[in-house]
RNA sequence: GGUUCCAUAGCUCAGCUGGUUCAGAGCACCUGCCUUACAAGCAGGGGGUCCUAGGUUCGAAUCCUAGUGGGACCA
C-alpha cells in the first residue's frame, strides 16, 4: 500500500546517496558532446545556508539538471570563499574564547588556527547544498585558499605588477577600526543615525571675546584640525578671511581659509577642515597645501599627536571633550541631526576615514573590454535592466584597493629591502634572485628581505575563479579549461554584480581574452512577506534546513520559484513552500492512481485514444513553451506552465478520462501510454523537482541499478494536432457549461443529465460522447435539429446546447442570461466591425491580424444567430 | 543630489514585438461537495478607473511627455 500523503523524508536522502555513489554529477572534458558550465558563486567559509543561497542554487540545479538531460556534458563546480574579514574575525574570536590574544601568535600560528577552523567549519555550507538537491561535481570542490588558488593569485599580482597595472599609493581608505583593515566601499554599509551636531567656538587670535563657530558631528577631532574654512561669498565671514583661530583646549593655531566648497547655510557656515579625518577634508587640505595630522591610532584610539585625551577611545573622547568644551564655555550648543554613519559589513564597526600606503590596481585599462562586451551584448546580463546600472559602475570605476590589512588571505608577494625599496615576486627566493640580478646587489640574503605583511582582497581571488578552478592561470591550455572555458551561464545575486560579476570579466578578458560566461542571470533578494530584506538581526528569515525538514525539498525548490522572475525581489512567504508540497502530493496522487490500476487484454476505447491523442498535443505545445522560457531565463514561467499542465491538464482532465470505473481494469494499450505520459511529464519536472520525480521514475517502470531520471532524457517537442486541441477545447466548454448548471441549480453531481446538441457537424461531438458522458455525467447525448424547449441553453462557437431539466427551467432567468450574452457579443460584433470598416486598419495593420479580425466576426455571427433563436424560442413559452 | 527601475484584483506578481469585449495567474475570500488517487483535494463564484493628466496611433495596460508615489544603485 502506497502512503496516501507523500513523505519527502523517507526518500531525499536515499536518492541523493543514490546520484553519489553513481557518480551521476561527476563531469570530464568530452569532446563528443557539447559542454555546459556552471561555476558556483563561491559562498563564505563562514557561511551558513540561507534563502538567498537557496534561491540562487535551486536556479542553478534547474538550469544544470536540464542541460545534463539534454545530452549537454554538464558540469557545475561548487566551492567556497576564504572570505578573510569574516573568517579572520571568525577566529580571532575563536582564540579569545581559548584564552589566545591574536597578538600574541605568529602568523603562521594563526594561519594553522585558521585552517583548522575552516576545516572544521568551512564545508557546513556545501553538506546544506546537498539537501537541497544540488547536483554539483562534488570532487571539484575547490577553496580559494587552497595551494593552487593561491599560487594563481599571487601569479596574477606579479603580472599585473610588471604590467604596470598595479601600484603603491596613499589613499584615504574606509579603515575599520575593529578588524583593524582598510574595506572597499562595498564592505561598507551606510546606517542612517540620530546624531548631534556640536556648535564648538573658535577664539580668534588677536580679537579677544571674538568667536568663529562650526558645527560638527566628531568634536573628537578638533585636535586634527587643520583650518577653518568659509565660503568667499558669505558675507558674514569676510572680516575673518586670512585670520588665526585657536583650537578650544588644545589653544594650537590655525588659519581661516576660504573655498566655495563650503555650504553656506548648512550649519554655521564655518566648516572645521580636518584633512586626516574625512575624505573631503582630505581634497580641500591638498588644494591648500594644508599639514595632514593624524590623531587616531589603527584601533580607533588617540595617539600621541592628539595631545589631549592620548589612548582613550575615539568615542570615549568624544564623551570628554564635549563635557570639557562645555565646562571650558566653548560649546555654544548641540542639536539633532539626522546624518548618515558608515559600518563595516563584517564587524559592524564605525568606519573611520583613514590615510593610509595601500596597494591598487589600476582599472581604466582592463575594465574597457569589460565594459564593451556587456553593452554589444556578448554577455547578456538578466534582467537586461541592469546593463545600465552596470555601464555607470563601469563608466566611473576607481583603482582598487587591493590590499587589506589581515593574516587570513593571499599575502602579497611585494618585499622590501631595508631602505624600502620595493621586489614583487612569486616568493622570496625569487625575490632575491631579482634583486640581485636587477639591482646588482649580490651580497643580499633571504633575510634581508621582508615580506609585505598585508594581504589581497579577497575579490582578487574570486575574480579568477572562472578560470582558477580549471587551473587556467597555472596552465592556460589544459584540456579541462580549453573545454569548459567559456562557462555558460552565471547565476547570482544583483548585490555584487560590481564587485565580483564585473571583475571576473575584466579577468576574463585579461587573462583569456575571452568572456567567463555568456549569461548573467540576476536573482532578486529574498524578503520577508513585509517586504523587509531577511537578515540574522531581524530574525525574520525561516531556516533554509527546517523548511526543507517541513514542505520537502522539491516542495521548497519549486515553492521559492514560484514567484521568482529575473531580478525581481521575491517575497517569500511558507505559504509558497506549503504551495511546492501540495504539489508533491498532487504528482504522488496520480501517482497512486495510475500504480493501483488493474490492467486487462481488451481493446483500447476510442474515448481514451483521442485523450491519449490530446495529451501527447498538449506536452508537445507546452514543451515549446518551456523552452521559449527558457532561453529567456524566465525559469518562473517555465515552472508555471508545467504546474498548469501536469495538475490541471494531467490530473485534472487527463486521468479523469481516462479513470476505469471503480473496480475495473484499464486496456493494456492505455495504460502503456498513460506510462509514457507519466515518464515524460516526470523527466520534464526533474529539474525543478529531482528527489520526488527520481523515486517515481524508479518505481514506475523495471529499471536497471545505476539508471537515473538525471540521466534519461528532457522531453523534446513533437507534432501539434490543432484539431484535437480545438476539438477538446469545445469539449471542456461543455463540461464546465453542464458542472455549472449542476452548480448554480443545486442538483447533484450524481443525478446524470441529459444533453442534446443542435450542430451541422455532429461528428466532431460523437467521438467525444464518451468523455462528455463521463466528465459531465450525462445520461444521454442527442442531436437535434430545432431548439429544444424548456432547456438550459448555452452557446459554443456556432453551436447550441440543451439540458433538458423537465419543467425546472427558471424562463426569466435564462432569458436574462441569455440577452445577456447577446448584448456583449452585439457589443463584440459592432467592434470588430468598426475595425474591417476603417481602412486605415485594414491597409496598416498586418494581414494576419486582419484575417483574425475576420474570424472573430465570422464566429460572432454564428453565435448571434444562435442566441437570437434561443431568446426567441424563451419568449415564445 | 545624480542615475535607474517600478506602479495592474485584498496580497504577490504575469501580461514579451501595441491587435479578441483583455484585463490574467497563484494565494486569500465566498458557495457546494468526506464523489474509492489526492480535504495538502474536487466543482463553481465574486472581485480591477491597469497611479494621474496629456500625447502618438485605425487601435494603448503595452509606446512618448509631464506629474505623483515607491524601490535600487551611486554620491
Amino acid at each position: 500500500m502506497i502512503s496516501k500523503t507523500y513523505s519527502p523524508q523517507d526518500i531525499e536522502a536515499k536518492w541523493y546517496e543514490y546520484w553519489l555513489e553513481h557518480k551521476h554529477f561527476a563531469s570530464k572534458p568530452n569532446p563528443e558532446k557539447e559542454p555546459y558550465c556552471i561555476v558556483i558563486p563561491p559562498p563564505n567559509v563562514t557561511g551558513v545556508l540561507h534563502m538567498g543561497h537557496m534561491l540562487n542554487n535551486t536556479i542553478q540545479d534547474v538550469l544544470i539538471r536540464k542541460a545534463r538531460m539534454e545530452g549537454k556534458e554538464a558540469c557545475w563546480v561548487p566551492g567556497t570563499d576564504h572570505a578573510s574579514i569574516a573568517t579572520e574575525a571568525k577566529v580571532v574570536a575563536m582564540l579569545k574564547e581559548r584564552g589566545i590574544e591574536k597578538k600574541d601568535i605568529t602568523r603562521e600560528e594563526f594561519l594553522s588556527y585558521a585552517h583548522e577552523w575552516k576545516d572544521k567549519y568551512g564545508g557546513i555550507i556545501l553538506d546544506q547544498l546537498k539537501k537541497l538537491g544540488a547536483s554539483c561535481d562534488w570532487d571539484r570542490t575547490r577553496f580559494t585558499m587552497e595551494p593552487d588558488l593561491y599560487e594563481a593569485v599571487i601569479d596574477t599580482f606579479v603580472r599585473l605588477y610588471n604590467k604596470g597595472q598595479i601600484y603603491r599609493g596613499v589613499r584615504m581608505v574606509n579603515w575599520d577600526p575593529q578588524g583593524r583593515t582598510a574595506l572597499s566601499d562595498e564592505e561598507v554599509i551606510e546606517k542612517e543615525v540620530q546624531a548631534k551636531l556640536y556648535h564648538i567656538k573658535y577664539p580668534v587670535v588677536g580679537e579677544a571675546g571674538v568667536f568663529l563657530t562650526i558645527a560638527t558631528t566628531r568634536p573628537e577631532t578638533i585636535m586634527a584640525d587643520a583650518a577653518i574654512c568659509v565660503n568667499p561669498n558669505d558675507e558674514r565671514y569676510v572680516a575673518f578671511h586670512g585670520k588665526m583661530v585657536q583650537i578650544p583646549l588644545l589653544g594650537r593655531e590655525i588659519p581661516v581659509i576660504t573655498d566655495e566648497y563650503v555650504t553656506m547655510d548648512f550649519g554655521t557656515g564655518c566648516l572645521k577642515v580636518t584633512p586626516a579625518h574625512d575624505l573631503n577634508d582630505y581634497e580641500l587640505g591638498l588644494k591648500h597645501k594644508l599639514p595632514v595630522i593624524d590623531i587616531l591610532n589603527d584601533d580607533g584610539f588617540l595617539n600621541e599627536n592628539a595631545v589631549l585625551y592620548v589612548a582613550q577611545d575615539r568615542f570615549a573622547a568624544r564623551r570628554a571633550i564635549v563635557k570639557d568644551l562645555e565646562e571650558a564655555g566653548f560649546l555654544e550648543k548641540m542639536t539633532e541631526y539626522k546624518s548618515i554613519v558608515k559600518t563595516s559589513e563584517r564587524t559592524g564597526a564605525v568606519i573611520e576615514p583613514k590615510l593610509s600606503l595601500q596597494w591598487f590596481l589600476k582599472m581604466d585599462e582592463v575594465s574597457k573590454p569589460a565594459l564593451a562586451n556587456v553593452m554589444n551584448d556578448n554577455i547578456k546580463l538578466y534582467p537586461a535592466k541592469f546593463k545600465n546600472t552596470y555601464r555607470s559602475w563601469m563608466e566611473n570605476v576607481h583603482d582598487w584597493c587591493i590590499s587589506r590589512q589581515l593574516w587570513w588571505g593571499q599575502q602579497i608577494p611585494a618585499f622590501y629591502l631595508q631602505d624600502g625599496t620595493v621586489i614583487v615576486a612569486k616568493n622570496k627566493r625569487e625575490a632575491l634572485r631579482k634583486a640581485q640580478h636587477d639591482l646588482q646587489l649580490f651580497a643580499l640574503t633571504e633575510e634581508d628581505l621582508t615580506q609585505d605583511p598585508d594581504v589581497l582582497d579577497t575579490w582578487f581571488s574570486s575574480w579568477l575563479w572562472p578560470i582558477s578552478v580549471f587551473d587556467g592561470i597555472k596552465d592556460p591550455e589544459n584540456e579541462e579549461i580549453s573545454y569548459y572555458y567559456p562557462t555558460n551561464d552565471l547565476v547570482t545575486g544583483p548585490d555584487i554584480l560590481f564587485f565580483w560579476v564585473a571583475r571576473m570579466i575584466i579577468a576574463g578578458y585579461e587573462w583569456r581574452g575571452e568572456l567567463p560566461f555568456s549569461n548573467v542571470y540576476l536573482t532578486g533578494i529574498v524578503r520577508d512577506k513585509l517586504g523587509r530584506k531577511m537578515s540574522k538581526s531581524l530574525g525574520n528569515s525561516p531556516d533554509p534546513l527546517d523548511l526543507i525538514e517541513k514542505y520537502g525539498a522539491d516542495g521548497v525548490r519549486s515553492g521559492l520559484l514560484f514567484s521568482a522572475p529575473a531580478g525581481n525581489d521575491l517575497l517569500f512567504d511558507d505559504k509558497l513552500c506549503e504551495q511546492g508540497r501540495n504539489f508533491s502530493n498532487k504528482i504522488w496522487n496520480a501517482f497512486r492512481l495510475v500504480k493501483g490500476w488493474e490492467i486487462a487484454d481488451l481493446a483500447q476505447p476510442l474515448g481514451n485514444e483521442l485523450a491519449v491523442k490530446w495529451f501527447n498535443s498538449k506536452i508537445n505545445q507546452v514543451l515549446i513553451e518551456v523552452q521559449d522560457h527558457f532561453t529567456k531565463f524566465r525559469i518562473s514561467d517555465a515552472l508555471l506552465a508545467i504546474y498548469n499542465l501536469v495538475w490541471d491538464d494531467f490530473c485534472g482532465q487527463y486521468l479523469e478520462i481516462i479513470k476505469p470505473a471503480f473496480g475495473s481494469p484499464i486496456d493494456q494499450t492505455t495504460y502503456q501510454q498513460t506510462i509514457d505520459i507519466f515518464e515524460k511529464l516526470m523527466a520534464l519536472m526533474h529539474p525543478y523537482m529531482p528527489f520526488i520525480t527520481e523515486e517515481i521514475w524508479q518505481t514506475i517502470s523495471e529499471r536497471q541499478v545505476g539508471e537515473s531520471i538525471c540521466r534519461s532524457s528532457f522531453p523534446v517537442a513533437g507534432a501539434i494536432d490543432a484539431q484535437v486541441l480545438a476539438d477538446f477545447d469545445i469539449l471542456f466548454g461543455i463540461v464546465s457549461k453542464i458542472r455549472e448548471t449542476r452548480n448554480t441549480k443545486q442538483i447533484s453531481p450524481k443525478t446524470e443529465l441529459p444533453l442534446a446538441i443542435k450542430t451541422d457537424t455532429p461528428a466532431r461531438y460523437q467521438a467525444l460522447e464518451s468523455i462528455i458522458a463521463k466528465l459531465g455525467n450525462t445520461e444521454s447525448i442527442s442531436y437535434v435539429s430545432e431548439n429544444v424547449e424548456n432547456a438550459i441553453t448555452f452557446v459554443l462557437k456556432s453551436d447550441s446546447f440543451f439540458i433538458n431539466l423537465a419543467g425546472e427551467l427558471d424562463v426569466e432567468a435564462e432569458l436574462a442570461n441569455a440577452e445577456k450574452e447577446l448584448a456583449y457579443n452585439l457589443g463584440f460584433k459592432k467592434s470588430v466591425e468598426a475595425k474591417l470598416s476603417n481602412e486605415r486598419f485594414v491597409n496598416n495593420a498586418k494581414p494576419e491580424v486582419v484575417e483574425k479580425e475576420r474570424q472573430k466576426l465570422a464566429d460572432a455571427e454564428a453565435k448571434i444567430k444562435a442566441l437570437e433563436e434561443s431568446i426567441a424560442r424563451l419568449k415564445a413559452v
